[in-house]
DNA sequence: TTTATCCCCTA
DNA sequence: GTAGGGGATAAAT
């Protein structure tokens, strides 16, 4: 066998690195975010080739000959955008300027180019290796000839590879594609038929003609849909057939040479603002992906154990990670635990898989004496990702951890909230360029997912050191990208860190509910809502499913014939709230609607589901707080979400209500007063917001006073509403023509009150002007902490865009520093109760500006007055920070 | 069974 | 106008 050749689909790639990579544009508002993505990706290529010819194969311009043979080919693809269409001519000049040859023919598509290289290749005894995103050329896959690559993740496909993936062998990918269609293309398929069924029929008669001549004897109503598609299935074998007999006008050897031109290439990456190319950093090959595997260890001695507790004492740092039975840490089993003291390399221990003809595995006992004596003793050098998982869950199986080193997801989102998701496999493609296994890989998805107990050992110990390897060298590259960044790593260690143990603890405290309040509440609205459906289905004249917006708007729009007032972004005409609200004026439907969303709204999302929630282990509600997902820093709740219990109504406040203490306990609400305000002051130092704050003055009367020049005495609620407007929409970075829509005035009116703000609040004025005109400079704004927020698009040529990002470069400063300060406060909380109250009080809930406790009812006043006073203490502003907090016998009462 | 859309709850 | 989570339906698979 000769040498590899790589092929390249260029324009698979353009099109991704378009859609994928943030709009980049240079200092002249050049874009170059596709050329930049495509030119990563030839540059690792290029290093990944070790020497092998590469070439490159584009999309010509105009039609080709499958349009003849189908006229709406490909007739629903939107045509180019003009950003894309302008990066065509750089990643061409980069391709020959790098050295590749460049192949565009007219009349055919890239994909029959490709064809032709590939049989051109093997002719001469070549292994191609096609790099492609596009399942059209698994078909080209032939063992051992030839294989494709997706350089972006580094899945490679074999023959065994793309039959694991699609199902069928390569050889018959172009009869699925013909019997499936393919929407991309507009080329349509048997109806009903997916990948799914297209498999099971060439699995069974190996290819299309055989299908076709038992189409007869295939059953359902996708047997149906084959035989009345039949005559279509030539035209769709022909429009996905790959021509490989393209005259290429060239020789192939005259493709094998290199010719590169390094100052072409150089001057190109200056004209387009992109780093030199030595600093790129290196990208993992496959070849060292691969080795990855061979090097786990499964553990299952004593003595190896014994050894890995050694490597734990004498390395610089550790990674760890456990497995599970499930994702509830308040009862979640240990299954294993995986680690890694160096890159690449990895161990699983294994201790509760109980499949058939389980290996011995080592007992909890000997495992948490020698290993977790060991974790214990270097802590200290633990990484891990997501801790607030893995330390309930070895707490409970008694190994401490807690003082750890690093936390890879934290490090992350600290270093840009937005640039990747913080997840491992998201982060380990993001930073390392590298494709893990996933948990539903070995484990299955929904209601054919098996425990990680059932999983094979061998099978476990190569997704689970493979976590705990891979969350290792995150650590290494995180830790690269973090030196230096003073303030990053203090927020990290300072805040991040500490605080994954207080919300481990509020968390495992949970908060108790009601039951029986929340269940009779259910019934009496299951009842309510049961008559409001009848009266709807009356007045609408039949019935219909009240909770289906298409067959509502058929109702209201169609049948009844009510003005549209207001369409939804896709173009239907809205049933939203707003636009009921104004149909109600004149017709009952639409208010017996809105009733029964309200009700309908608070059973399913709230009374149902909060009963459905209680963990029946503790008998209380257990969230899981994320934090690492929003990307201004607040964190964010699930399984229940505690952050949008209703509240504004008073059907709404019974379900808070249903959230009580135990007895003997009562509940205490704490909440930092206009917090985001007062940081608008104190970052702004605009004085007339300063004094506001200074004097303890209602803020919004006090702007309603200023606005509309009278005493603040005498600001009325009309007043008074239109300044809390103001305000608010000033934190959300708002124009004339919001605060018109929010207040129902004109938008000269709007502009009026916007200009006299401004006037009498010129600090804020240029407080935002500077934060614009940062963010536009540094793309990014930052919180008082030093939280940094990334906008990469506030100098986007799409006008939308561009402001989207500037509201969010005004907000995040403001909703950040709070998020901040709140997580102060938590921690200051926590470690008061952990040293002064740990028998009295429990952290139960925090509300972004809020936190809830329970408490001893005798120690309910001192406890308030102490939790008040830290939350006004944890950080010094030039402003007072006010917390109002009331005590209660439920989350109502006391907020 | 998964994905997209619409609607609605919170700070 | 900022930042989130989530339920129900309907379409795609």
């Amino acid at each position: 066998m000769k040498d590899r050749l790589f092929i390249i689909d260029g324009s698979s790639y353009l099109y991704r690195a378009f859609h994928a990579m943030p709009p980049l544009t240079t200092s002249t508002g050049r874009p170059t975010g596709a050329v930049k993505g495509v030119t990563n990706m030839l540059v690792n290529l290029k290093k990944e080739s070790e020497g092998s010819p590469i070439i490159v194969v584009f999309d010509a311009k105009g039609k080709n000959f499958r349009h003849q043979i189908y006229d709406d080919y490909k007739s629903n693809r939107p045509p180019m955008p003009d950003e894309l269409r302008e990066q065509l001519k750089p990643v061409k000049d980069i391709c020959k300027a790098i050295g590749f040859p460049l192949l565009e023919i007219s009349g055919v598509e890239a994909d029959d180019v490709i064809a032709t290289l590939v049989r051109m290749a093997k002719e001469r005894k070549y292994t191609s290796v096609v790099s492609t995103l596009d399942k059209d050329m698994m078909q080209l896959v032939e063992d051992p000839h030839t294989t494709t690559m997706n350089t972006m993740t580094h899945q490679n496909f074999d023959e065994a590879k793309v039959f694991e993936k699609f199902g069928v062998q390569p050889n018959q990918i172009r009869d699925m594609l013909a019997l499936v269609g393919d929407s991309s293309d507009n080329i349509p398929g048997v109806p009903k038929v997916g990948q799914k069924t297209a498999a099971k029929w060439l699995n069974e008669y190996d290819d299309l003609e055989t299908i076709k001549a038992n189409a007869e004897s295939i059953p359902g109503v996708v047997g149906n849909n084959l035989r009345e598609f039949l005559p279509n299935l030539d035209r769709n074998v022909e429009l996905v057939s790959l021509k490989d007999d393209i005259d290429l006008k060239v020789n192939f050897e005259d493709l094998l040479i290199l010719n590169n031109n390094n100052d072409a290439l150089e001057k190109l990456f200056e004209e387009l603002e992109f780093k030199p190319l030595k600093n790129n950093p290196a990208k993992k090959t496959p070849e060292e992906a691969a080795a990855v595997n061979s090097k786990y260890q499964t553990i299952s001695t004593s003595k190896e154990l014994k050894e890995w507790a050694k490597k734990l004492d004498q390395c610089k740092a550790f990674a760890i990670d456990t497995e599970t039975s499930s994702l509830d840490t308040i009862t979640a089993d240990l299954i294993g635990i995986s680690l890694s003291v160096e890159e690449k390399k990895g161990c699983y221990i294994p201790i509760g898989h109980d499949y058939d003809d389980a290996p011995n595995q080592l007992s909890l006992d000997d495992v948490i004496k020698i290993i977790g004596k060991s974790v214990e003793a270097n802590q200290s050098k633990a990484v891990g990702q997501n801790l607030k998982f893995d330390i309930p869950i070895l707490s409970r199986h008694g190994i401490t951890l807690s003082n750890f080193l690093a936390d890879t997801m934290l490090m992350s989102y600290v270093l840009n909230s937005t640039a990747t998701r913080h997840s491992m496999d998201r982060m380990a493609e993001h930073y390392l360029q590298l494709s893990t296994i996933k948990y539903t890989d070995i484990t299955g998805t929904a209601s054919k997912q098996i425990s990680f107990s059932k999983v094979d050992i061998t099978t476990a110990t190569n997704y689970a050191a493979e976590d705990a390897d891979i969350t290792l060298r995150l650590y290494n590259h995180l830790a690269e990208s973090l030196k230096g960044q003073s303030k990053q790593l203090k927020l990290l260690e300072n805040i991040e860190y500490p605080l994954v143990m207080a919300l481990i603890a509020t968390e495992t405290n949970g908060a108790k509910v009601d039951k029986k309040k929340l269940a009779a509440h259910s019934k009496e609205l299951g009842k309510k809502i049961e008559v409001l459906t009848k009266k709807a289905h009356k007045l609408g004249g039949q019935e219909f499913n009240l909770d289906s917006p298409k067959q509502l708007l058929e109702i209201l729009y169609q049948k009844q014939g009510l003005p549209v007032l207001q369409k939804t972004p896709k173009g239907q005409p809205s049933t939203n709230e707003a636009t009921l609200q104004r149909l109600a004026e004149e017709y009952d439907l639409p208010k017996v609607i809105l009733e029964y969303r309200t009700l309908a709204k608070l059973k399913s999302t709230y009374t149902d589901s909060l009963i459905a929630m209680e963990n029946p282990a503790t008998g209380r509600i257990h969230t899981s707080y994320h934090q690492a997902v929003t990307s201004t820093g607040r964190l964010s709740s699930t399984e229940p979400n505690l952050q949008n219990i209703p509240i504004k109504t008073s059907e709404g406040r019974r379900i808070r209500e249903a959230f009580i203490p135990e007895k003997g306990n009562v509940l205490i609400s704490a909440d930092y007063s206009q917090i985001e305000l007062r940081i608008m002051a104190h970052l702004s130092g605009d004085k007339n917001l300063t004094n506001a704050f200074n004097n303890n003055l209602d803020v919004h009367s006090a702007t309603a006073a200023e606005i509309f020049g009278v005493d603040i005495n005498d600001v009325d609620s009309d007043q008074r509403r239109s300044a809390k407007a103001i305000n608010f929409g000033l934190m959300y970075g708002m124009s004339a023509f919001g605060l018109t829509r929010q207040l129902d005035i004109t938008r000269a009116e709007a502009q009026s009150y916007l200009d006299t703000y401004f006037e009498r609040y010129t600090g804020v004025r240029d407080y935002m002007d500077n934060v614009r005109a940062e963010a536009k400079e540094d793309l990014y704004v930052q919180t008082i902490m030093g939280r940094r927020l990334y906008v990469n698009e506030i100098n986007a040529s799409n006008g939308l865009r561009r402001q989207a990002a500037e509201r969010a470069a005004i907000n995040a400063p403001l909703q950040g520093s709070a998020a901040d300060i709140i997580k102060k406060a938590m921690l200051d909380v926590d470690a008061w109760i952990t040293n002064e109250a740990s028998d009295t009080a429990k952290m139960i809930m925090q509300v972004h500006d809020e936190l809830i406790l329970e408490v001893k009812k005798s120690e309910s006043e001192d406890i308030l007055n102490k939790v008040k006073e830290i939350m006004e203490a944890a950080v010094d502003l030039n402003i007072p920070l006010i917390a109002e907090a009331s005590i209660g016998s439920n989350w109502n009462e006391a907020h």
